[in-house]
DNA sequence: ATGCCGGGCGAAGCCCGA
C-alpha cells in the first residue's frame, strides 16, 4: 500500500496538478493538507473520477486537511482532541481497510507558529501536547497507523539547508524539536529516515528569493509509522521533481510503501 | 529580507504562510 503526504497549497489553485500527480505516482493513500477551503467546495467529483474516496474536514480561507484513498475510508474522526475552542482544520483520521489488512492513517497540518515570541508559538507547542497526547491513545491499539502531514517542524540540522539561519524560527526552536522527539519516542518510525541516510532532502522551498534553485529548502513533511507500520515498510521517498512544474504548491508529495 | 512570492477574499489591499 502506497501511503503518501502532500500539503497541496490549495487545491483549488492547483487541481490539474494534483489530479497529474494522483495520475502518475498512483497512491493507495494521500494526506494533504492546506486544502484552504470548505468540505462542501472540495472537488470530490475530481478524484471519484479517479476511482478514490474521499473524507474532508475543510475551513473557509484557511487550513483544511483531507485523506484521498482507493477503499473505503472507514472510523472518520475529525479534528484533534483536546481543546474545544480549536476551530482550525488541522487533523483527520481514518481506517481504510483492504481485503486482508488495515491501516490507520491521520492528515495533520500542525501549526507554523512564527514569529517564535508570540501566543502562536504557544498554540503550536500545546497542539504538539495534544497530538501527543492523541498519538499515544492510538499506539496503544497497536495497529499499523501512519501519522502524516505537514508537521512543521525541521528533525534535525541535517533536515535544513543552513541551520544557523533557523535557530530561533518556530519550525527549528530547540522546544519544537523537542516536542517532536516526545512524539516519536512514544515508538514511531521516521519513514523517510529509515530509508534515507543522505542529510539535506528537503520537502518543502519558499517561493521567496529563489529557494527552489538554489536549493534551500526545509524537510518539514513527515511519515510516522507506528511498530506495526514500520515493521512493513518498504521504501519511502520525495517526489522532488514536482516542484518543478507550473504553479506549484511550496512542498512536494512524500509517500512510503507498506507491505500491506 | 518578521514576507522578496503566492493564495484567499473580493474587487484594493490586507491576512496568512515558513
Amino acid at each position: 500500500m502506497k501511503i503518501a503526504t502532500f500539503n497541496v497549497n490549495s487545491i483549488k489553485a492547483r487541481i490539474d496538478t494534483i489530479l497529474t500527480w494522483f495520475k502518475q505516482a498512483a497512491p493507495d493513500v494521500a494526506l494533504l493538507q492546506e486544502i484552504k477551503c470548505e468540505a462542501n467546495a472540495f472537488p470530490r467529483l475530481e478524484f471519484e473520477a479517479l476511482g478514490y474516496n474521499c473524507a474532508v474536514l475543510g475551513q473557509k480561507s484557511y487550513n483544511g486537511v483531507a485523506i484521498i484513498a482507493k477503499n473505503r475510508i472507514e472510523d472518520v474522526r475529525e479534528g484533534l482532541p483536546g481543546d474545544d475552542v480549536d476551530d482550525h482544520a488541522r487533523y483527520i483520521e481514518g481506517v481504510v481497510s483492504t481485503e486482508t489488512a488495515a491501516v490507520r492513517v491521520a492528515s495533520i497540518y500542525l501549526p507554523n507558529g512564527n514569529p517564535a515570541d508570540t501566543d502562536k508559538f504557544t498554540y503550536k507547542l500545546k497542539w504538539m501536547d495534544r497530538l501527543i497526547a492523541h498519538a499515544t491513545e492510538l499506539r496503544d491499539y497497536e495497529e499499523a497507523l501512519v501519522l502524516g502531514g505537514d508537521y512543521n517542524v525541521i528533525p534535525t540540522a541535517h533536515d535544513v539547508f543552513d541551520p544557523t539561519l533557523w535557530t530561533n524560527d518556530a519550525l527549528f526552536r530547540i522546544e519544537t524539536r523537542r516536542q517532536l522527539r516526545r512524539l516519536i519516542n512514544l515508538g514511531f518510525t521516521d519513514a523517510f529516515r529509515a530509508c534515507n541516510a543522505e542529510p539535506h532532502q528537503y520537502t518543502f522551498w519558499d517561493y521567496q528569493a529563489g529557494a527552489w534553485q538554489k536549493n534551500n529548502g526545509i524537510r518539514i513533511d513527515h511519515l510516522l509509522l507506528s511498530p506495526q507500520a514500520a515493521d512493513r515498510l518498504k521504501t519511502c521517498a520525495v517526489d522532488k521533481h514536482v516542484r518543478a512544474w507550473e504553479k506549484p504548491s511550496d512542498h512536494v508529495p512524500v509517500w512510503c510503501e507498506l507491505e500491506i
